[in-house]
DNA sequence: ACCGGGTTCCACCTTGAGGGGGAAGGGGGC
DNA sequence: GCCCCCTTCCCCCTCAAGGTGGAACCCGGT
């Protein structure tokens, strides 16, 4: 069903990152990477010119996100399927996404093996969702959650990057020393970190950190890291 | 993360697709077929006594049909996950399946690579749906529909009744003393009753717990209580 | 009657966690 | 240059947290 090559066009707003994905599906035969876009307003000037079968697009992008993209790609007969792409777990963005016509929702991190099935996959007609999405999916979809919620969003902006990143290894179940001695730190140092994460938070404890990070969907169960 | 092979159950009428079945799996170091059924009924019995990581579970059967045989499986604590298979993508089929407890669906004509990729995610707690369904069950969710729901909570291993009620509750990120508020209990008593639970679950202190509790599935991020 | 497990609570002890306050280097903005 | 913020690290202090051991009660099974 699939003599002709699948093109393939990436949406990011960072250049190494479709640099990365280039090389990745230049490896295989059955996949051409035809066309490049950093914004969304680029992306869909783009598909009206150059032929593309899919389009792996990035959510957070500067000009125009990838769901309104998306939603302009997919309002075009015979235009290409939209495969959207992101560095967290978000489900608001995923069904944000979905219902604007995505046909399907991958992590960045997907093995290079996983990324070209799923373009195959959606390239046939198919959806595909991470398989971590998926599970929250299913759970929403047999619990059927009130939903249509409008998710708030993941406020993490006054933490530095410093004290974001010791607020992942907290949500992971570290200890202090343990942080320190994955970031070669001194525990003094995570602790004046915590302590600045937990009054920029206001929250009381780690406990309460791993329960925020995981609510606001900085962590999520499962997630490959 | 996976020393240890991945054991399959294959639970299916036809002796023919399950010898199938048997020759793609035992060509995989990683996965062993050590028990099959031609029933449900038979199936919930070998569980029972067998063990078993991950369930291959046709859904049309004689005596017990795989959604039932699917729904007193995983109303065990700890039983293995199932994925169901069928022959015809019916939508009916794939959702009273989830709805009873199944981590994912699969049609028989599953790629043998799929197929072991698929094991792995539902042994690894993860849910695949197959590319077709995923599209329907999108679409269905995209006009979000009502349903039914029979939510159980995964039944925690060795854990008493009382220790699964304190474990919620440090979960949701409390304090012993504001536990034992809740609860009307001594701090003391809350003491003990957390001492235990990290000792059962070979955790460290709270935030692992906080980070277990999410990771199992028994609390989920965005669930109004 | 006896035993085992669940639940409740106590006292005692040790340590990691969290808060307060300070200090020093570096880099960007003005 | 100066200031601000991030980052790094220190000391001191307090207390919740976690570990150990013990005890009492109830209930169900032997």
């Amino acid at each position: 069903m699939d003599d002709r090559v699948i093109r393939v066009m990436l949406v990011d707003d960072q250049e190494l990152l479709r640099a990365g994905f280039r090389m990745v599906l230049s490896a295989h035969p059955g996949i051409e990477v035809v066309a490049e876009a950093g914004n969304g307003v680029a992306a869909v000037e783009t598909v009206r010119t150059v032929a593309v079968d899919v389009v792996l697009m990035d959510v957070r992008m500067p000009v125009m996100d990838g769901v309104e993209a998306t939603r302009l790609i997919r309002s075009v007969a015979g235009g290409p399927r939209v495969l959207i792409l992101t560095t967290f777990d978000l489900d608001e963005y995923a069904f944000a996404a979905l219902k604007a016509g995505a046909s399907g929702f991958l992590l960045k991190d997907v093995p290079p093996a996983d990324l070209v099935s799923a373009i195959q996959s959606v390239h046939s007609g198919d959806a595909v969702v991470a398989p971590s999405t998926t599970r929250r999916l299913l759970e929403r979809f047999a619990v059927h959650l009130p939903s249509a919620g409008t998710a708030e969003p993941p406020v993490l902006s006054g933490l530095t990057a410093r004290e974001r990143e010791v607020l992942v290894l907290v949500a992971r179940g570290l200890s202090n020393m343990e942080i320190a001695g994955r970031l070669e730190l001194a525990e003094a140092t995570v602790k004046t970190h915590l302590g600045r994460i937990l009054a920029k938070l206001s929250l009381r404890d780690r406990a309460q950190v791993v329960v925020y990070a995981y609510e606001s969907g900085i962590v999520t169960p499962h997630s490959a890291d």
